[in-house]
RNA sequence: GGGGCUGUGGCUCAACGGGAGAGCGUCUCAAUGGCAUUGAGAAGGUUAGGGGUUCGAUUCCCCUCAGCUCCA
């Protein structure tokens, strides 16, 4: 031990220093850490490693600036999401690294990863274990080669050091990790610990005695979709070491939250809370998920994710959902999480400078989120308490269920049609009690328990119903059923919740289970956790069925058929070009020539049609032979390099190896490019006026419209839509060129250029900008566009609108289409003007005048039909006839609605006092009836619904409604007097007992 | 991309297929008089939109839109 020399404590930030450094030194090229959101790569969700920026640079797609690199990577990883809590697991981590681009490879990786440990952090040697792939020797020689005894070198399989792809596809190798040693005491204590050990510790925990500090990656494969690997053109090094965990042995913690990383963000968070770190495992745990978390989501935030229900925004509202959930246990009601990331904005934005730029937006974001889930959460335990308060009830009704012969009877056996009916209508009987049982009336008179009890056990009838009508839906022979709710009277409902209950507050509500188990617990049920397994597999096993290709296979089956290379796009310098017919579709096969009238696809060996891509719509135009014509409707990608034309054959026959001359419609194509054009002076005015968290989610651009989706909190003002609006309009009129040019992808990047996460770009792309002298837009963007901003000619918002939480959609028309909805608009107001004989600068005033008066009318004309009403009901009154000592009136009235013979109705029967009404009159041409019944009648037996029913039997109608007040229509107007003279009859047979 | 749930006055929500309601908020009047409180009354609705079934739809069915939620 003498001459080991000792770890000198050092900071993260020293470790981050001393790492890059290291590395600068010995020839890399410092890069920065990229966005946590991948760019041009759609097979990741989140940059989860230190390689993945690099990764065109790995596959040859693209020219590395140096042959080394360093970097200090931000990370994101979901997998772990519900473990953190714990002293070790992660969401956000730094990854420290350093690669080569088939330069150096496993001896200088291996050897400056050694002397970067021994030398540089001066951790002792004999604390190292090193792990190789299986069959490495090379690996294992250099190893040896730097001092490290054979017997510290092991050798595992492909789970634990062969690495990669990050994500679907992707360079992968084999890769040898540096184990180091903390301790014995941490460990299982038995003889074969070792790397890698999956042995529990006395206490049941996981073997926690060796920690993988760095993972050297020798990236030779390149992994495809679909399982395959091919060498790489030339082998590469990428290794990765953790800085939270290497901050942590550097400072003699077990725990990456002891370490100066999180002591600060900890200590705020305590503050906040006034719950000391330290003192209860409970608290503890709850204190680093809202450290981690905050810190996490601070970050997404920063580089541009919004809280969403799909893809990165559901990763961002999980984390920090799951930071407030552990903020409430730890008695934090109100918004908190500000307050925190104020405080990590301030710790790390010196290595992050975009955490300062963003902080208005980070905490703005974090704080309409707590906001919004605050009342979702509100709304969750509502209804887990009511579900739990209305236990009881519930048991009750579930026990007669159990011993109930209509139930018992058909059910298990096999039933048939009529046995499965008694047993659905028995249900549905008890539905109906149950219903009815609940307490009704005011709402004032509710107590608290009442309105749960409300709640719950509407709640559980919805679950029971769930399985009634899936069952009638999926099951005909009604096994489904039968299975499910003998497992429902079987089960212990009075002592658990059962898996159709937790399931369903999970997958409908969100209310994550661990929470309805504990506050399941806490009431004594228990919980089918089993059981919910089950659905959550059953439910995956649902995504999985869904998921499938269909036709879009098949039909890529039949362009890789044809057997054609790439097609050259000639349309950035021309809008018309011969070329030679290579493959031809109809009808979904390969064919040598299409006639007349078909529909047909054309791929042609060179083209000036554009493609449908990044938003903007295919060309249409024509394409003719020798002696036939094809009119183009539209321009697709058949394969990733493949043009297709499709259309019909509109003149002649078509056929393969022919000369064509293909022409793009000029109008459809410019109008085309005005809008494209037009979306990108939108996209940078939007992040002018809002800011630069703005970015494209998605546009189409058509010839009559463009529509840009983009990622924004909340709707716009009318004010920014003006700003934004004036904005682009300002660029038109000052007639900016718009140059367009190659660059490689990581140049373009470097410059500042905007490219849409989820395309993928060559090595080589186009960029447009838009600029004179300043530049105003820059865009990688391989669509066409005009030459000069002031062709769009003006560009109106037509609209904007949401579409989906964090996500907003603008409309917009340019050119022609802006034109005429202009002078669409100015006839319009011109119209309006001239019928309502008002200048147009008064039409406002006199609208809203207009509508106050017509107001006004309704109601003098409603007072007058009242009164007019009234005075024909105290007309009626004195043909009230008496049957049987009952007071009846049966009339034809005229009025103008239901609701006014109602109101009549009412008024006679006040009158009267206790009687019988009953009122005929023709509404909208169509005859209709009403019945009223005083209570006092009711209860002797008298119905309105049956007096109303039997008379609209006449006029060949039905009708119904309660025993006080009911309504019939029918079809027959002209024997409406007829039904009213049955009446009478009606209400002699009605006479009670 | 695939499921589940929801959409009713400004807000929170009710309403077995048969009078669209409550509470809070707003306005008016009255009582009282530090803030405030109490009472009476009023305004406020295309039941998200569109189709269908029905004599009749907030209610049942289908489509669209929006929000929530789970899975990929």
């Amino acid at each position: 031990m003498s001459n080991v020399p000792m770890p000198a404590m050092m900071t993260a930030d020293e470790i981050r220093e001393a790492y890059l450094r290291f590395f600068q030194e010995r020839g890399h090229l410092l890069v920065p850490s990229a966005p946590l959101i991948p760019v041009g790569d759609p097979t990741l969700l989140l940059t989860s490693a230190g390689m993945v920026p690099f990764k065109p640079y790995f596959t040859g797609e693209a020219a590395p600036p140096n042959r080394r690199l360093t970097s200090c990577q931000k990370c994101f990883r979901t997998t772990d999401i519900d473990s953190v809590g714990d002293s070790t697991h992660l969401t956000f981590f730094e990854m420290l690294g350093n690669f080569s681009i088939g330069d150096y490879f496993k001896k200088e990786a291996i050897a400056w990863a050694w002397e970067f440990v021994t030398q540089i952090l001066k951790l002792p040697q004999e604390r190292f274990s090193i792990t190789i792939y299986t069959d490495d020797d090379e690996a294992f020689r250099y190893w040896q080669d730097v001092g490290v005894p054979p017997g510290r070198i092991y050798r595992f399989g492909e789970k634990h050091n062969w690495w990669g792809p990050a994500g679907a596809e992707g360079p992968c190798g084999p890769c040898s990790e540096l184990h180091y040693d903390l301790g014995s005491e941490l460990g299982c204590g038995r003889s074969e610990c070792g790397p890698n050990c999956e042995n529990p510790t006395p206490a049941g925990r996981p073997c926690g005695r060796f920690v993988e500090l760095w993972n050297l990656v020798f990236t030779q494969f390149y992994h495809h979709l679909d399982g395959t690997r091919t060498p790489l053109p030339a082998p590469n090094i990428d290794t990765g070491m953790g800085l939270e965990r290497t901050a942590a042995v550097m400072q003699g913690q077990t725990s990456v939250y002891d370490t100066d990383l999180f002591a600060a963000i900890l200590k705020t968070v305590s503050q906040i809370c006034g719950k000391p770190y330290g003192q209860k495992e409970d608290t503890d745990y709850a204190l680093r998920v809202v450290a981690e978390h905050s810190r996490s989501a601070t970050f997404l935030i920063a580089d541009g994710v919004v809280p969403g229900n799909e893809g990165r925004g559901y990763v961002l509202r999980r984390v920090i959902r799951r930071a407030i959930r552990h903020g409430r246990r730890l008695g934090l009601e109100g918004p908190f999480l500000g307050q925190v990331a104020e405080l990590i904005i301030r710790e790390m934005d010196y290595q992050y400078p975009e955490l300062r730029r963003h902080q208005a937006f980070i905490l703005k974001v974090l704080e309409l989120e707590e906001e919004q889930f605050g009342g979702i959460l509100a709304a969750q335990f509502g209804i887990l308490d009511s579900l739990i308060s209305a236990r009881p009830e519930i048991t009750r009704l579930v026990n007669r269920m159990r011993v109930d012969p209509a139930l018992q009877k058909g059910w298990p056996y096999e039933p048939n049609e009529s046995e499965y009916d008694i047993g659905h209508d028995s249900i549905l009987r008890y539905d109906a009690e149950l219903r009815s049982s609940r307490p009704r009336g005011e709402i004032g008179q509710y107590d608290y328990l009442n309105l749960l009890l409300n709640i719950g056990v509407q709640y559980f009838l919805d679950v029971l119903q769930d399985q009634i009508v899936l069952a009638s839906k999926v099951s005909k022979n009604s096994d489904y059923l039968r299975l499910r709710l003998q497992e429902v009277l079987a089960s212990n409902w009075e002592g658990s919740i059962t898996r159709y209950e937790v399931f369903r507050l999970y997958d409908t509500y969100g209310f994550p289970v661990e929470v309805t188990a504990e506050i399941a617990r806490e009431h004594g049920l228990e919980v089918d956790m089993e059981g919910f397994q089950r659905e959550m597999e059953a439910q995956r096993e649902r995504g999985r069925a869904s998921a499938k290709f269909g036709g879009e296979r098949a039909k890529i089956r039949v362009y890789e058929s044809l057997g054609v290379g790439a097609t050259q796009f000639l349309g950035y310098e021309t809008m018309s070009s011969h070329s030679v017919v290579v493959g031809l579709i109809a009808g979904g096969e390969v064919v040598d020539e299409a006639k007349e009238g078909q529909e047909v696809e054309v791929v042609l060996r060179e083209t000036p049609f554009y493609a449908e891509m990044g938003g903007q719509v295919g060309d249409v135009g024509v394409i003719s032979g020798p002696s036939s014509k094809v009119r183009v409707s539209d321009t697709q990608h058949g394969l990733p390099d493949m043009i297709v034309h499709i259309g019909v054959v509109v003149q002649g026959t078509i056929s393969l190896g022919e000369t064509v001359d293909a022409r793009v419609d000029s109008i459809h194509r410019e109008n085309t490019a005005r809008n494209h054009t037009a979306t990108h002076l939108l996209h940078a005015a939007l992040r002018q006026v809002l800011g630069p968290h703005v970015r494209q989610a998605g546009s189409l651009v058509a010839p009559d419209r463009l529509r840009f989706d983009f990622s924004h909190v909340s709707p716009l003002s009318r004010d920014e839509l003006l700003m934004v609006q004036r904005l682009v309009n300002e660029k038109i009129r000052q007639n900016v060129s718009v140059h367009k040019r190659e660059a490689s992808y990581s140049a373009a990047i470097k410059e500042g250029a905007l490219a849409f996460f989820g395309d993928k770009y060559s090595e080589m792309v186009r960029v447009v900008e838009v600029a004179n002298g300043a530049t105003f837009s820059l865009e990688v963007c391989g669509g066409t566009h005009i030459q000069y901003t002031g062709e769009i000619g003006a560009c109106y918002i037509l609209s904007e609108s949401s579409i989906g939480s964090g996500m907003r959609r603008i409309e917009a028309v340019t050119g022609r289409v802006a034109e005429s909805l202009v002078s669409e608009r100015f006839a319009l107001l011109d119209g309006v003007s001239q019928t309502l004989q008002t200048p147009v600068a008064e039409l406002q005033a006199r609208v809203k005048a207009l509508l106050e008066e017509m107001e006004q009318q309704r109601k003098r004309l409603e007072t007058m039909e009242r009164s007019v009403a009234r005075q024909a009901a105290e007309g009626l009154l004195a043909s009230v006839q008496e049957i049987d000592g009952v007071k009846l009136l049966a009339a034809k009235v005229s009025v103008s609605s239901q609701d006014a013979m109602r109101e009549m109705g009412d008024w006679i029967r006040d009158k009267l006092g206790s009687g019988i009404v009953v009122l005929g009159a023709v509404v909208d041409d169509r005859p209709s009836l009403v019945a009223m019944v005083t209570p006092d009648l009711v209860s002797k037996g008298y119905s309105a619904s049956e007096i109303v029913r039997g008379a609209a039997k006449a006029i060949e109608g039905g009708g119904g409604g309660r025993p006080e007040l009911a309504q019939a229509g029918g079809r027959r107007k002209e024997k409406l007097d007829e039904a009213l003279r049955l009446v009478l009859a009606l209400v002699r047979q009605e006479k009670g007992p």
